[in-house]
RNA sequence: CGCGGGGUAGAGCAGUGGCAGCUCGUCAGGCUCAUAACCUGAAGGCCGUUGGUUCGAAUCCAACCCCCGCAA
């Protein structure tokens, strides 16, 4: 047994984004961990102007006080990172590096990984974005060691929730974030007591998912090909990034013809329609776009023309075919 | 100087040389059991900025500022 208050564990971070500080924050302000640093990528030109930015760990730890370090993908600076930090237990969240074995192996407690997924489903980059995609009901945390393959570890515990019909990318991150970081200490410190078994994944059963599935390539809807069903879950898998998106038909007269239409929300609308597929028209003050189903269409209610800026149905609808 | 769209009332948009407009919102009043409903009325603008062309500019020309999409 160890009392984690009495004496604190050597926890070294890595992440880069503001899920990773939401965990970050916890841990640093949970007295049963001490954070020796945090490892980061590098600052990077970020928007129109290509300002240089630090990632959001790296901002809150040096406003911490928190020592931050880059390895860069170099074996040689993780090793360095090890000499310097000594670490006891390593927590990652959403770095978004290969990180090699021995840097894993090195801490007595382990390398610990928050997995927003029930493992072995959704192993990868985007689970979150893939289970709104497939229409899933219920999707998890997953808080497991790390091993050399890719989410391959055994499990410590799987923390699950239901995804809400409304749910977007977005708003499902948010409350697994807060979850993890609420739960995370806790189950930490029952690992370190030795009062968790870590379970093996089945391997078998493993599905995957990739960064290059959320893209913009794939963020367009295919009016021709896909369902109104499947219209809606991508729009909700988006946000906030990629974000669905379609060219408006050039042959319609209004100023929107052939512009790019970002798509933030919609929800299914029971509406007999004979329009092509992928075409805007209104209804009972009710902005719509037809679907290659003739009875159900896509109500639009946050969008984005290109050029503009990002406006509601009943904003858009004061302006159009006036 | 990466490419492109745009800046007109609080919001969304018309308006290509001749009195500043539409829809929504706001305010006041009316109607209704009721309302994101309806009726009546009102307030609200340096038309992004600066200069130029013109008898006359939101509108044409030049420069600049800002917002957005794409690309990175």
């Amino acid at each position: 047994m160890r009392n984690l208050i009495e004496k604190p564990v050597n926890t070294l971070f890595l992440g880069t984004d503001w899920e990773s500080v939401e965990t970050l924050k916890a841990l640093h302000q949970d007295p049963r961990f001490t954070i020796v640093g945090v490892i980061t990528t590098i600052d990077k030109p970020v928007g129109r102007k290509q300002i240089m930015t630090p990632s959001k760990v790296k901002e809150y730890a040096l406003h911490s006080g928190i020592e931050v370090f880059h390895t860069e993908k170099n074996l040689d600076r993780y090793q360095m990172a090890l000499d310097i930090f000594k670490p006891e237990l390593i927590v990652c969240k959403a770095f978004g590096e290969i990180v090699p074995e021995f840097f894993l192996n090195y801490p007595i407690y382990k390398a610990i990984n928050v997995h927003f997924s029930k493992l072995p489903k959704y192993r990868g980059a985007v689970p979150i974005q893939k289970a709104i995609l497939e229409g899933d009901k219920e999707t998890g945390i997953s808080i497991m060691i790390m091993s050399a393959g890719l989410d391959e570890g055994d499990v410590l515990k799987i923390i699950k929730e239901p995804i809400l019909e409304k749910d977007t990318n977005q708003t499902l991150r948010e409350r697994l974030v807060n979850i993890s970081a609420k739960e995370l200490g806790n189950i930490l410190d029952d690992w370190i007591n030795e009062k968790i078994t870590p379970v093996k994944q089945d391997s078998s059963k493993a599905t995957y998912c990739w960064q290059k599935d959320i893209s913009k390539e794939n963020a367009e809807i295919k009016w021709n090909d896909m369902e109104p069903e499947y219209i809606e879950r991508l729009v909700r898998a988006m946000i906030p990034w990629p974000v669905a998106w379609c060219k408006l038909d050039m042959n319609t007269e209004n100023i929107y013809s052939g512009k790019i239409l970002k798509l933030f929300e919609v929800e299914l609308f029971k509406n007999t329609s004979e329009l092509k597929p992928g075409t805007l028209y209104h209804k009972d003050n009710m902005l719509l776009l037809s679907t290659k189903n003739k009875d159900i269409s896509l109500r639009v209610l946050q969008l984005q023309i290109e050029g503009k800026n990002k406006i509601s149905e009943r904003d858009f609808l004061n302006g159009f075919e006036r």
